[in-house]
DNA sequence: CTACACTGCGAGCGCTGTACGCGGAAAAGG
DNA sequence: CCTTTTCCGCGTACAGCGCTCGCAGTGTAG
């Protein structure tokens, strides 16, 4: 019988032999900590074996590789999501708060932008929030596959919101330096009107309110077939 | 006076010493073929180096840096776009034309989807796009600064639909194994009714017409303000 | 109490991105 | 023409990466 493929199907613990002396959670906090700070990059596996203050390569004692590392980290931050708020009835109001706090995770934890960009693994969390959300939509009339697509297309839709907002902040200074000088020399060649309107024009987007409340529903509703 | 910090504003070649045995297209077009055959990872720069025929850190005098490889690779796919078609004052169906244009070179080049998740570097053929995506949009009435909005959130779009479409492809057998594996878990457990529910339903999202045609202008109308 | 299964860990492999300095070649200056 | 300058290609080297393996020790099951 060979040992389950998922992380999320082994026991933690197993009986036998001498107790291990750190845990799934301890392991992945110690990880969160080291991405917040550093991005994605900054977790490697001597650094949270470091941090937990483990040998060098005892991580592997409970993790299969770092791409199980990494599935314990969206895990946890998935955790942050409150979920408890009881469905109304309203699917647009219950998604945009559900929303809102998904931006707020990303916000705190933009490593997982990095991370959470193709289907998402599945999760003990993850599956929770599906779950809700799916029970969000549970009154909508649409098969479930559309339903399935409609939430992977929000959560995307609300990463891309996230990742336009923390670009400032996360890309270094000369990167941004060099590109400010390019797109500088672009303009000052004169050959596209276009994007030197669009730079020179003052506006953002909204007059106040909030992007992602006017596009997200339209979204949902564009998946699924709604008018 | 300091060197560029922008690649694009550097000379290929630079009067002089000896000609230089390579050019940036060759290098370009060397590392694409190594990203489309195994992903952004089998994009090496020893592993470009010997493509190419050069010594294994030769490929350092034509960039500074990998990520400046992977600009090069960008700009080159990018290339791929056809931004020829003239603008005929409908943007909706322009955009979309542009829009599954751009979708067909994230077909032909996956790696593009982890590559160009946050603010895309700008290179001559992205600023080009750029360029010819405002022009679609002149007539519409909004600040700049909502357009370009706009279209980071278009090809956002586009990138999260194509990736759910490629996930299948992409990542591997041991891997999608696993996420079954435990999904089958989860329902066999039973907590988890809509879910099930959603599996379980037949259903693909549309009824044979593209999300992405029903889902693109809602989105831009949805951050242009447009009813 | 024995036996086994499991633990933490050090050593080590192949790979990565990249800095540095060498020898030679091509173009510019006289 | 020759000299000088500037650049090219490359070999070497370094720190860090994910990960494998085997050893010594420890806790639990029988």
């Amino acid at each position: 019988m060979p040992e389950s493929r998922s992380i999320w199907l082994r026991r933690e613990r197993s009986g036998r032999g001498p107790t291990p002396e750190h845990g799934r959670d301890r392991i992945a906090a110690a990880a969160i900590d080291l991405a917040d700070a550093g991005g994605l990059d900054a977790v490697s596996t001597r650094r949270v074996a470091a941090a937990i203050g483990a040998g060098a390569t005892s991580l592997y004692r409970y993790v299969r590789s770092r791409d199980e590392l990494l599935e314990l980290m969206l895990d946890t931050a998935t955790g942050e999501l409150d979920l408890t708020a009881p469905v109304t009835g309203d699917w647009r109001g219950d998604l945009l708060v559900l929303a809102h706090d998904l931006r707020a995770v990303y916000r705190r934890h933009p490593w997982l932008l990095d991370l959470a960009q193709g289907q998402a693994p599945l999760t003990p969390r993850s599956v929770a929030f599906l779950e809700y959300a799916l029970a969000i939509l549970r009154d909508v009339q649409a098969p479930g596959g559309a339903k399935m697509e409609a939430i992977a297309l929000a959560t995307g839709l609300v990463a891309q919101l996230t990742r336009l907002e923390v670009a400032a902040g996360r890309s270094s200074a000369d990167w941004q330096a060099a590109q400010v000088e390019y797109l500088t020399a672009i303009v000052a060649e004169g050959r596209h009107p276009n994007l030197s309107a669009a730079i020179a024009a003052p506006g953002g987007a909204g007059d106040g309110e909030d992007v992602l409340d006017r596009v997200l529903p339209r979204v949902v509703a564009g998946v699924l077939g709604i008018a």
